[in-house]
DNA sequence: TTCTTAAATTATAATCTTTATAAATAGTGT
DNA sequence: ACACTATTTATAAAGATTATAATTTAAGAA
């Protein structure tokens, strides 16, 4: 399953003439196989137990060039540091504001708002993102019982 | 117009017990009267004219203060600097990914997102963001020319 | 109005994230 | 295996935001 990501992942590199390796490749299987949204620093600590010289720059690097290609979506939110998501099918976030949990979860159809959008300012609309922001059930249930 | 809504901002503050300070009066006023929605330092640098003394700190200590307030929204796109927009209706943005123009349109009912999302996650949702990127006609005209 | 006190401002430094630079290294096609 | 160029590394720089401590000031009480 994630193989095969992996694998296409490695394939859209080729393809555009991007070159693999390790650390690219590592920085992909670390992206496809956390489940959670890490910021650049997270990945260059996970990763820094294989590859002890790697810099912070070559993450950054990389990140830039996996969403150029279109492997990989940037989020920013409030906080400080951007996150990364590797890009599988059309979802979106809920984010716990409390203990900042992130959970995925699918939602068709928000093309129109692009329409409505691209008629009412004339914009050549590209994309959106949207995101719902609250309590997780965790957070709400500790703040229940005190 | 712009007048009744600083009036009713500077009454937020003396409701939530936030002293009304000549920099703060200043700050809301700026952010009312704006189109745009500048950044931190759009602010500071507006507003040096009229406090020659006023430290960048005061801005970004206000801002913040009145985001929790809930008078002022405040934005992240990916680049560098966040965005402040003084709350009025529920309106979204549309960013041209070429030249960085945001221009506002109204949309309702995107309610039934966050309720979807309640039920999916199980989270207690207060709110939600969205936001379309593309090019606006300039951008998109100035293409087509050449 | 004046006084008092806590809150806000200022000036400055520190922190943190991200990007730029230049030299060294390593993929990839031939 | 070679050559060419992209990539990595190490480091520094830039830019945004926050922390700190001293000074100033808003706002209620006397």
């Amino acid at each position: 399953m994630s193989e095969d990501m992996l694998k296409e992942a490695l394939h859209s590199l080729k393809d555009t003439g991007v070159r693999i390796t390790p650390q690219r490749h590592a920085i992909l299987e670390y992206l496809i196989n956390s489940m959670s949204h890490p910021t650049a620093d997270d990945i260059y600590k996970a990763l820094e137990g294989t590859f002890p010289n790697m810099s912070v720059a070559t993450v950054y690097n990389n990140l830039r060039v996996f969403r150029e290609i279109g492997l990989v979506k940037e989020l920013t939110y409030g906080d400080s540091s951007a996150r990364f998501d590797f890009v599988t099918t059309n979802h979106y976030h809920v984010i716990c504001q409390e203990c900042g949990k992130i959970v995925d979860f699918h939602y068709p159809g928000l093309d129109e708002v692009e329409h409505f959008a691209s008629q009412v300012t004339g914009f050549n609309v590209s994309h959106h993102r949207m995101e719902i922001y609250g309590e997780c059930p965790e957070c709400s249930g500790t703040k229940e019982v005190h």
